[in-house]
DNA sequence: ACATTACTTTAGAATAATTATAAAATTGGT
DNA sequence: ACCAATTTTATAATTATTCTAAAGTAATGT
């Protein structure tokens, strides 16, 4: 359990104002050595039994996004009708069950690491996500 | 150029009966060797200019949905307000240009085989997808 | 502490891709 | 040609996300 002064001085470093709202949602995500996998309707839910506030939907969009333009959170490349966000932002990759709708890390010894021989001129490679799709035996 | 009967041949395979629709949209989709990758607003614009023939949005969806159950289409897993397809139904990944929305193929010879050391009890690897995200240098 | 400014939150409206609906049209087999 | 099954179509419904602009809160200077 962190305290919420760790959380303030952060946003704060990070130009973004400590308020209620933003504080309330690092404690939801940052405070456990666990990180996971959520949707924003995810989120919307756990903020709902977990938090005697109510948080403003467009918040939670803002909040996200915010955190994700700092680099708290990572967007994951799927194709589902809602994105995911995962709080482990170091460089990993993931297994989907699209039947479950569920995420689960590839910790980044789990894939041989991934050489790309092509080269566009001009452009340089931003990031490499792997996605596994997984499917009952 | 294919000549259409093919298309009707393939069609009537796979349990699909070639209608207008679906014909032209075969021989937009299909007939070049090229490979392409669009969303269904190209493909909709690609019709509208290409062919004599108002296709109904809704008829649209629903074939490319067939065909991609059918296995004549993949769909590519990018976090894009809009579903990307693929004509390249082999093997392969991609590089994504988030800023012009544009993909570009790596062909399976242009990434290092992956090798995924980890397992989950009771799954099956039904496919790995590499995306490779570009910018500007 | 108070005032002023800038940033945030909020509810609700707007947007846009996709899916559902159900009537009309077409296809395939007899 | 006839009939049943499938397909197309226009339109409505759904749903995630973004926009808007008014009200609230935080930061800063006095």
């Amino acid at each position: 359990m962190r305290s919420s002064t760790e959380y303030i001085e952060k946003l704060r470093k990070s130009g973004l104002r400590p308020t209620k709202q933003r504080i309330t949602i690092c404690e939801l995500l940052f405070n456990t050595d666990k990180t996971f996998h959520f949707t924003i309707n995810d989120l919307t839910k756990i903020i709902e039994f977990n938090s005697n506030q109510k948080i403003s939907l467009a918040t939670v969009y803002n909040t996200i996004h915010a955190f994700q333009k700092k680099g708290y959170l990572k967007e994951i490349a799927i194709n589902s009708s809602q994105t995911y966000f995962d709080t482990n932002i170091s460089a990993h990759h993931h297994f989907f069950d699209e039947k479950e709708k569920k995420l689960i890390d590839l910790e980044d010894e789990d894939v041989y690491p991934i050489k790309i021989k092509k080269t566009i001129p001009g452009k340089k490679i931003k990031s490499v996500e792997v996605l596994v799709k997984i499917d009952k035996i």
